[in-house]
DNA sequence: GGGCCCGCAGGG
DNA sequence: CCCTGCGGGCCC
């Protein structure tokens, strides 16, 4: 992004996943003069085993400029000891240890060098000082790996001496070839302590413990596949009989360096020759990809190059970056894959989609119950009202944006909108009729047509049927045994259903609470093609929002018609806003105030007000009692029982996981009277930070993790399920 | 005011 | 991946 853009400049709409990378500010010059120099000073980046990517060392090549430029630590020539000084001369061959995966690698001493650490002043014995001895090696096999500084325990002599069979014993440390990957095959060098010796008349056997590392990882019982090379280890300081320079007369084989083909010269290999022909001629032809690292003969790419490119970095066709791709200042977003599929990517129309309520995506998603459950959702009582049906997807309430009905045709159905989409269906508030979906034609990309074939009892149609309480039929239809068994639908009544039906809303979506199937039968519609008809009835002891309770409750809780947050409201009558305010009409409005506030204020309302509690059953409350640990908390959420339902608001919000932010799950309750998700906590832990995640308190590295079972369990009733899928 | 037709979410 | 869909903004 360009500085003075914003994110709208370039066409990125709400719920657009991006990828920005930040642009290096790099000094323009001579990035990769001195390379040779960060790979003697990289110690992270030190051996044979190394698959960091050319990218990645490339993407932060800026910052190690820097790091070089401020610390320098280059070899200054007058550090440089005489050869002799320390157990290796330069030259000399040695075995050298990859610090990575702990093997050990044939290497040739290129310097000696003092550590740069400045020497602690008061320690002078012998072992100190050669830890301050840095030997610069290079990996004979692996020249692209530069010049690597070793501290003296990661250098020996070159081993030499293999043992004979009756020389191995149990409890001998030695030097063995061993594929941990590939326990059968070749692999590499490494450090062993022999733990077994077997014998019969037609083999030998060897298993040893396999050293990874200085770090103490080792492989226990390893069976030894090549015991007739197993080599003695040299004491550090053994001078070699061999003359320094010339090459070992034992070359020892490591495993194949390719895995796909075993290194065999007559097999056509694309992964460790050229990806496109996988011959193995030309060698030298064969540009390596400094992203994927592969090979390709000049001559099979497509325009094929005439020669080696000049530039310091190539890029093969799988893996090359399409400028067209890149996103400039001012220019708008490329079409992704997932657009170019979309209507809107073909059609013609110039129609400004995007913009409204109509196409536009979740911002928030319902966790404390999962999608596919039952009955009321906590916290959500009924009269809520929502603007539009994507707000009500949010709540949880109705989850699909469109479709009006939700569920599984293996399971039920979990909630359905009545919005009046089939004008046959009847509506006395308590009771109503519904049509199921299906039976038009949508092509055209539309989203509802006219009745145009049969409805089947499938898909949400079966999912409906499936909550009467009674085996389902899809010829005939059914009746529920006892219709108050069968599986609960939440119910919302969409404005739209308004041209039919009274107890639909003026404007919104509002949640009307839980209704059961009657029964379900094929009907003719009005159409002349069957359809689904259900009729569906109330029960749900939270009173319906048209009745005189209804009404009281939905005042009391403050249910008011809300909109997306962010969402602007038309704004209304805009002349009169601006029109001056004349003494008459500040008159009436001063009047109008006066009774709103009154017709509020509790005061002038001598009717009793019925404070709604939330009730807990004694079982919670026995259960937030032996959750002594959230005492404090709970004792906060209690006092919100009288806002009722809202009560689960406050719950949810204090049980919160700073992490994830969803209700806490396989909580632990921390020393600091925080609470977090176990596996939260436990990805903290991972990355190093051993503090607690809500306030910094140190945990310590072995904490031990309790999950808090009186809070998992109180929670778990209050939004049942809403671990599902964690 | 009516009709066109889009992205999104969910299931399978 | 494909299919489905009782929304909803914009254009006529």
């Amino acid at each position: 992004m360009e500085d003075g853009h914003t994110i709208f400049d370039y066409n990125v709409g709400l719920n657009d996943i991006v990828q920005l990378l930040i642009r290096q500010n790099m000094p323009c010059v001579e990035m990769t003069k001195n390379k040779d120099k960060e790979a003697e000073l990289s110690d992270s980046d030190s051996g044979c085993g190394s698959t960091q990517s050319e990218s990645d060392k490339s993407s932060t090549h800026g910052e190690m400029e820097v790091q070089t430029a401020g610390t320098s630590v280059q070899v200054n020539p007058s550090q440089v000891l005489e050869p002799g000084f320390g157990f290796y001369k330069v030259n000399e061959m040695v075995d050298a240890r990859d610090l990575n995966m702990g093997a050990w690698f044939e290497a040739q001493i290129v310097n000696v060098t003092r550590s740069p650490k400045t020497p602690k002043v008061d320690v002078v014995d012998v072992e100190h000082e050669q830890e301050e001895i840095l030997y610069h090696v290079k990996y004979e096999d692996y020249p692209e790996n530069g010049v690597i500084p070793l501290l003296a325990k990661d250098v020996r002599p070159r081993a030499r001496t293999v043992y004979q069979w009756h020389q191995l014993e149990p409890g001998m440390i030695v030097m063995l070839n061993y594929n941990p990957d590939d326990p059968k095959e070749r692999g590499y060098w490494y450090d062993a302590e022999i733990q077994r010796k077997r014998e019969t008349r037609t083999l030998r056997e060897i298993y040893a413990k396999i050293i990874l590392g200085d770090a103490g990882d080792s492989l226990n019982d390893c069976r030894i596949m090549f015991v007739t090379e197993i080599y003695k280890i040299e004491e550090p300081g053994s001078q070699s009989d061999m003359p320094a320079g010339s090459e070992s007369p034992l070359k020892r084989s490591n495993g194949p360096e390719c895995k796909q083909c075993k290194d065999d010269p007559d097999k056509i290999c694309r992964w460790c020759n050229c990806n496109i022909c996988g011959i193995k001629q030309d060698p030298d032809k064969q540009l390596l990809c400094d992203e994927c690292d592969l090979a390709y003969h000049t001559y099979c790419l497509n325009p094929p190059l005439t020669a080696i490119p000049e530039d310091e970095d190539w890029y093969c066709p799988n893996c090359r970056t399409d400028s067209n791709e890149v996103v400039r200042a001012g220019e708008k977003l490329k079409e992704s894959k997932k657009k170019a599929k979309m209507a809107s990517a073909s059609s013609s129309s110039q129609r400004d989609w995007g913009k409204g309520m109509a196409c536009v995506g979740r911002t928030k998603q319902c966790t404390i119950v999962p999608s596919n459950h039952y009955g009321p959702i906590p916290g959500v009582p009924v009269g809520s009202l929502w603007k539009f049906r994507v707000q009500v997807s949010e709540s949880g309430v109705h989850r699909p944006h469109v479709a009006g009905i939700h569920g599984r045709n293996n399971d039920g159905a979990y909630s359905l909108v009545l919005a009046g989409g089939y004008e046959d269906d009847v509506d006395d508030g308590n009771e109503f009729t519904y049509t199921g979906s299906g039976g038009r034609d949508l092509s055209g990309n539309k989203r509802t047509a006219e009745q145009s074939c049969d409805q089947t009892l499938t898909h949400m149609n079966r999912a409906l049927a499936l909550n009467c309480n009674v085996p389902v039929n899809d010829k005939n239809g059914a009746q529920a045994k006892n219709w108050k068994d069968g599986k609960p639908v939440r119910v919302v009544r969409s404005w739209k259903g308004r041209k039919h039906s009274k107890y639909c809303p003026e404007e919104g979506n509002r949640y009307d609470g839980i209704y059961k199937i009657v029964k379900y039968w094929p009907a003719k519609g009005k159409s002349g093609f069957l359809v689904w008809r259900y009729l569906l009835k109330r029960d749900d002891d939270e009173p319906a929002p048209w009745t005189r309770d209804g009404k009281e409750r939905i005042k009391k809780l403050g249910l008011a018609l809300q909109y997306p947050a962010g969402y602007q409201k038309e704004k209304e009558n805009k002349n009169e806003v601006e029109e001056e305010e004349t003494p008459s009409k500040a008159k009436r409005k001063r009047e109008s105030q006066r009774i709103e506030s009154t017709k509020n204020s509790p005061a002038k309302s001598p009717k009793k007000v019925k404070v709604e509690v939330y009730k807990l059953s004694g079982e919670q409350k026995a259960l937030i009692k032996d959750d002594t640990q959230n005492k404090k908390v709970w004792d906060e959420a209690m006092e919100s029982l009288s806002l009722g339902p809202k009560f689960l608001n406050k719950v949810e919000e204090v049980f919160l996981c700073i992490c994830c932010q969803e209700v806490v799950y396989r909580p632990i309750t921390t020393e600091c009277h925080h609470n977090v998700c176990k596996e939260c906590l436990q990805r903290s832990f991972r990355a190093d930070v051993y503090t607690c995640p809500a306030c910094r308190h140190d945990l310590g590295k072995n904490y031990s993790m309790t999950v808090n079972k009186s809070l998992q369990e109180i929670l778990n009733q209050f939004f049942p399920g809403y671990s599902n899928g964690r």
